[in-house]
Formats: C-alpha cells, structure tokens, sequence
DNA sequence: AATAATTTGTTCGTATACAAATGAATTTCA
DNA sequence: TGAAATTCATTTGTATACGAACAAATTATT
C-alpha cells in the first residue's frame, strides 16, 4: 500500500544540498565551481524555487504561472505572446503555461476582434479570487527568500540584479 | 528547402527580452514583479545561460553538462548520485547529465569494487581534452556575465548570492 | 495593389529540474 | 546476527526553457 501521486504537479520541493568536496585539488586550480556567478545564480533560483513551492503547494501554483496570472491581472487583457514578453518567456514556454491555467479555468481566451491572430486572455473570476488569494503569499516567500539578509543587503542585491538583467 | 534541424541540441539561445508595462495600474498595487527577488533571479540566470551558449556553442556543453566535467575533474573519481550532490543536482537529473556525459564518451564508468550499487565515473581523454579547451572560455563566460558590474560590486554580489544559497 | 517583412501562435525536439516510488546493496544498530 | 534504516541508481510523470521551423494574419514598403 503507498500512497498515490500527485495529479497535477509535485506538491513540494526539497531543496537539493550542495555537497562541499574535502579536497582543494582541482582539475584547473584557478576555476572554482562555487565561485562562479552561473552556479550562484542557479542555486540561489533552486533555493527560491523550494521555498515556492512549499509555499503554495496548497494552490499548486508553478513560479511561472503565478508570474503570468500577476501579469494578466495587471493587464486585464493580453495576447499570449505579449504575456510571454512581460514575464520573460519565451512564446513555445508561454504557450505550455497559459495551456494549464486555461485548463484549470483559471484564465480564459477571447478573440481579439481587430487581429484574427490574436485571442486575448483575461482573469477568470476564480483566477481574480486565487490571486487575491495568493498575493500576500507572494510577498512572504520574497521576504523569506531574502531572510538570510540584512535591509541593506536586500536591496543592493535587488539593485545589483536589476543591472545584471 | 530549409536548414536541417539541430541534432543534439540547440546551438545557441537568445535571451528572451521583457517587455515593460506603460500603465502602473496593477492587480495588486504593492505587488510589483519586476522587483521580486525571484523574477530577478530568473531573468539573471536567463542571462546568464544565454552567455553560456553563445561562448560554448561549437563544443555543445550546456550549464549542468559543464559542471558535471569540472566536479569529476576535479575528483578524479566520482560516483553518480555523489556527483549530483558537488553539483547542486537531484538524483534524477544528474542521471540524464551523466547519461549524455557518456553517449558522448567525454565520460566512462567503472564498477566500484568496494559497492555493488555504484559506479565511479572518470574523464575519458575526450573529455579531459574537452574541459582543458573549455576552461577558459568558461571564466570568459563568467566575466562577460558579470560585466555590467564594477570590480566591487562583482565581489558584493558574489558574496550575498552565497549568503542565499 | 502587390510584395516584403513582421507578428502570432503552434509543433517538434532536446535538456534541465524535481517528486514519488522502487529494487538492490550497504550500513547501522539493537 | 538480524532487522531497520539508509544509500544508490532508476523509472514515471509534470513543468519549465528554448531553438528551429512553420502557416496564417497583419503591417510596412514600394
């Protein structure tokens, strides 16, 4: 007897743990792996990403979908490939995400009467009512995400990031 | 006529551009996403990622690809699930890693003696060759990354990066 | 008006990323 | 020593992430 998947999505991350190597030799003694600003970023994103997830795995909400479910609110009606370039995806990425929360009845299609290529996407009553929902969480996984900061540091790092965008 | 299709994997990405909303009008007028510290994280790490293969697209490394050679590099002697916790990498994606790693014989894996569950994987000259080519390139990769910053405040985001991980 | 260039949304293919579950081997410990 | 717990590698399923190519619709250019 074990217990049965989960449908929709995982329900939780665990955050992966970086083992730290006993010995300083190096294939190249002068590229440390740690250092670099690639392996950083992709670990401090896992550790965001963990803290999402666990979260809101009530809601079941992916960092991309909530992303494009603020977008959609903010502008009440938006093309699918303009909803990618406001979160920053990609239109074969965006594609897959607005597809599950259209399923999800989250957010629905309307077409665009002066572009016959276009369907425009809004909030669903119940997409408005997750993300009011959702939003005060939001701002807590921001903040604890950048717990292990002080104020000052919090927002160099902002500032430091925005520059590297 | 058309250009055949890349076999292995795509040759090089181009960093999705975010679009700028004109209205300030937001769903939640305190919820900005532009300014959470996990939409930054991902837009940096797009970044970066994109840098990567552009500087890497001949030798056809990804991000993970590249880590996985620096880690057995550097201990010699690895085994898999091992290697995924150096490299910040589940049991199951480090597989795939490792997988294509092989398929590509930049990597080979020998029995441990010692365990009857594992193998110890090692560079094969390939791969030792590939990583010395690589090297370099990769602290390019990582200066053209950090570029937008001054000296100083390379050092301040590296350093409150690791404070988040 | 005819043509060229662009935009929109889609499909296909590859590569992370991770949860959950599992069998086999090993280690821990009562 | 023998049962329990852990570790290793694997499988399945879901969700990004993005290149490349494409058809249809729209816009810009001549």
């Amino acid at each position: 007897m074990h217990k049965p998947r989960v449908s929709q999505m995982a329900s939780q991350r665990n955050l992966v743990r970086q083992e730290k190597p006993e010995t300083a030799h190096r294939f190249a003694s002068d590229y440390a792996l740690e250092d670099q600003i690639g392996h950083l970023l992709r670990r401090a994103n896992q550790r965001h990403t963990s803290i999402f997830f666990e979260s809101l795995s009530d809601q079941k909400l992916t960092p991309t979908q909530f992303a494009a479910l603020v977008k959609i609110g903010d502008e009440k009606e938006v093309s699918q490939n303009r909803l990618g370039r406001l979160t920053a995806m990609d239109p074969a990425t965006i594609l897959g995400v607005v597809k599950r929360l259209g399923d999800r009845k989250l957010i629905a299609a309307h077409p665009d009467p002066n572009d016959g290529r276009r369907s425009l996407w809004r909030l669903s009553s119940r997409g408005e009512r997750l993300l009011t929902e959702v939003l005060p969480i939001a701002t807590r996984i921001t903040r604890h995400t950048l717990a292990p900061l002080s104020r000052g540091e919090q927002s160099t790092l902002l500032g430091l990031l925005r520059k590297l965008s």
